[in-house]
Order: structure tokens, then C-alpha cells, then sequence
DNA sequence: AAACTGCATACTGCATACAATTTGTTCGAT
DNA sequence: ATCGAACAAATTGTATGCAGTATGCAGTTT
């Protein structure tokens, strides 16, 4: 099973993994489903999709599986799969939810962190200053997601990430529904940064507490913007 | 998302609905796993198992999907699917974050428990303190698991209850290996009366230490009695 | 003798064809 | 005219066939 040296020279992308077509099928549909392109409650015909996405049936159906167990879609026996719903009682519960993982995993991870879990993590809070300073909104969740990411695997405890990957699947689809709604920087900037210091302290009772407060307060900000926008559009429910 | 709950994906279904012929390899295939009838780290050819199940491939395929998304198998391109392996370091993270979970269940179960919850919460305590008076080992161990579940049933989460149906199927899987291997009955039984009483004293925090902290232990006793029969058949890492 | 290369074989990945089930429509009866 | 049943169209579920890729073996080379 020796592995042939791998330098790669003329292959076209070193970084991206080679993947089967249905996960490459599964990829797009969830970016597709989190930018909202798929609105919520849309059923998807897999014929039509297939000839979409350029792939047959056969591999649809299996990205079909794999994007339901994720929960971004809903599978009913001899029907069309339908994109799940954002109810605000949904996003609730996921946020809830969300901010108790991530409550143990930085219990967890201020026992376990490295030294250099801990300056990547403050290299990734002044980045996320400075975007903060600078204005620069992408920039800012990019980071802002990755240091969530991060305390996470600093848990060392792979079943709790991969929950976590999933829900925060779920979350980001969200979040973009409330696009730009999260008009709480400032303090979260603040919060991540009073976080950081608990992990550093290596108190995990106040870092699980303060981040999973932080999520929740997330959660609840990320309601009242879709609340208002739901007020508006009454509609896609079935 | 919606409000609505599945269907009973895998579960051992009262009522037997109708499913598909993917539903019912997936839930076969699944039991088989957590049965030992699939060894860890065996590998599963396709056309050997689809005769095996009286399936056609493509179904199989689709079964094989979501077994991966719950962590019971792995899949790596353009080879055989291999059943998930059971370490010991595996089995010491699917503990600690079910006890995390359970702890937070509890707490919210805490809060939004109603009277018939707690009601169904006690018959089933009772029953279960009447199956081990009686020594009778396997109704033992379902009324524990439903008590489980109850509670976490009883937080009204839905993505909460989701992440814990599937690290729970693992830890049966680790469970079905050291069959019998709980023999600290007593003890249990005492940390679920005592659960329960700060259940019905609405005191989250109590409720939360003594569920996860009784999840934990579960998994240390476990974790020994797996370390012996390890010791004779040697890990397959995963 | 060891290692590398080329070929044969088996298996996975994908596409297409076929069967089963649901849904929409039309015709008929009250 | 309305409700119902049966038929027809569409769509999901399943099976099979074909192509690409990995694995093992044999022949050749160093």
C-alpha cells in the first residue's frame, strides 16, 4: 500500500481532492441551498435537477441522502425531496443548540488547547479586529466563523465536531437570510475577545459560558431581523 | 427545521410502515452493524451484499450514504465501503460528547418538562428499577436507553435530539460489545432516581451535572471492560 | 534476486432503462 | 352541478449495463 511520491506537478488543482460526481453534486446543492438559490420549501425534481447540475440521476439521489441527513432537505416517500423550511422556531432551537455545543467544546477545549491552538487563535482575533476596524463585512464572518471552527476541534473530540459541522450548516443558511443583519460587531468583537481570554486562563466554566451566551445572543439578533423580513414575505409554507 | 418529526428513519417501528428497499437496507444494514454481524474494519463489497439483502445496488449505494452521514461505516472513493472501526479513543470522545449533550438536554428538560413528561419519567424508573430487581438484563437496558431518550426528548430541540439519535447508535454499537459488561446496575439505578428528583425540582443545573456525569461514567465502565477484550484482539484504528 | 512495468481481473461509479406509485384529468352517475 | 371512479401523465424507486480505476500477477529488466 506504499503511496507513489506525490509531487503533482502538472495535475491541475493540488488542493481540491478529487471528488465523485455526487459529491461534487452534494457540494453545490448545499452552497446552492445556504445562498438560498433553492428557497425553502421548493420541491426539487431530480430530473430536472440532474440535467441542471449535468449529472445523471443515480448520483443526485445519493447527494440526496447525504444533504437529508445534514437536514438542509426533506425526504418523503415517493415524493419530491423538499428544501426544509427556516421556521423561527427552527432557527431557535438550532441556535440554542448550537450554543451548547459549542459551550462544551471551549469547556473542553481550555483543558486541551496547545500553545499553538492558542496563537493561531489570537493571530485569528486581531484579523478579525482589523476587518472589524476596516469595515470589511465578508472578511469579518470568514474569520468570525473560523474561530468558532476553531475552539471546536480544539476540543479534540471528533463526534462533537462533526455535530457541530452540521448544525452549523443549517446555521449559515440562516445567516444569510439575515444577510448583513448581525449589526451587533462591536459586541461581538468584544465577546470573542473576553473568550479568548478565558481560554487562555484555561477556565473552561467561563469560556463555555461566555461563548455559548454568545451564540445564543447570535441566534436571538439573527431572529428579530428574520422576524421582521417573515413579516413581509407570509409565504412558502406548505 | 419545520416542526415536522421523522418518521421513524431506522427505528424499531411499531407500526412497520411501508419503506423503501434503501430504508430497509440502511435499517439492516444498521442493526447489523451495531449486532457485531459486520466486524469493525471488515469491508463491504456491493454485489455481495446486495444479494445478501435481496437488493439491487443502486439502493444499497443510497443505504451506504447515510450510514456514512451517521458514522457507522466510511467511505473512500473508488473502494470498498469499510466499517467504522472502534477504538478506544473513539469510544472515550463519543462519551464525553453524549454526556455533554445529555447534560444539556437535561437542563433545558429542566425547564420545559411538563407533568405527563415527568409522570412518563417515573413509570419508566419504576419499571426499570422493577427489571433490575429481577435481573432481567435486556429490559433493563431498553428501558434505559428509552429513559434517555425521554429526557431528551423532554428539551424540545429538535436538532438537539437529532445530533443524539446518531452518537447513540454508536454507543450501542460499543455498548453491544461489552454486552453484559454494565455491571454497575446499582449505581445506575441511583443516578437516574437522582436525575429524575432534580428533574422534578425544575433544577437545571443539577439535572445537567448529574445526567452527564452519569453518561461519562457509563462510558469509563465501558471503557475498561473494552480495554480487556482489546487486549486480545488487536485495535482496528480508525 | 529484487524491482519495475504491463496486463488481466474485479470492483466501484455512473448512466440508462424499466417498474411502481402518485397525481391530475376526464367521464359518468346521482 | 358536484362528487367519485377510472384512466393517463408524470415522477419516484429499482435494476442492469457500461466505463473508469484500483489491485494482483506475471514477465521483464537491472
Amino acid at each position: 500500500m506504499q503511496q507513489k511520491s506525490e509531487p503533482n506537478p502538472g495535475r491541475k488543482s493540488p488542493k481540491l481532492k478529487r471528488m465523485g460526481l455526487h459529491e461534487r453534486a452534494a457540494a453545490r446543492m448545499r452552497t446552492m441551498i445556504i445562498r438560498g438559490e433553492l428557497p425553502p420549501g421548493s420541491q426539487t425534481q431530480e430530473t430536472r435537477l440532474s440535467k441542471e447540475l449535468g449529472v445523471s440521476r443515480t448520483p443526485l439521489r445519493e447527494a440526496m441522502k447525504v444533504l437529508a441527513a445534514e437536514g438542509l432537505i426533506e425526504l418523503r416517500p415517493n415524493r419530491s425531496p423538499r428544501i426544509a423550511g427556516i421556521a423561527v422556531e427552527g432557527i431557535s432551537e438550532l441556535f440554542e443548540a448550537l450554543a451548547g455545543i459549542e459551550r462544551l467544546a471551549a469547556e473542553l477545549a481550555a483543558e486541551r488547547a496547545t500553545g499553538r491552538d492558542l496563537a493561531r487563535l489570537r493571530t485569528l482575533q486581531t484579523r478579525m479586529e482589523a476587518h472589524h476596524r476596516n469595515g470589511k463585512l465578508d472578511d469579518y464572518f470568514a474569520i468570525n466563523g473560523e474561530i468558532h471552527n476553531t475552539i471546536v476541534r480544539m476540543a479534540r473530540n471528533t463526534p462533537l465536531r462533526e455535530a457541530h459541522e452540521t448544525l452549523i450548516s443549517r446555521a449559515e443558511r440562516a445567516r444569510y437570510l439575515a444577510l448583513g443583519a448581525d449589526r451587533r460587531w462591536s459586541n461581538s468583537v468584544d465577546e470573542h475577545a473576553d473568550i479568548l481570554a478565558a481560554l487562555e486562563a484555561r477556565n473552561g466554566e467561563a469560556a463555555g459560558r461566555l461563548l455559548g451566551a454568545h451564540v445564543a445572543r447570535t441566534g436571538t439578533a439573527l431572529l428579530e431581523v428574520l422576524a421582521k423580513s417573515q413579516s413581509r414575505q407570509k409565504a412558502s409554507q406548505s
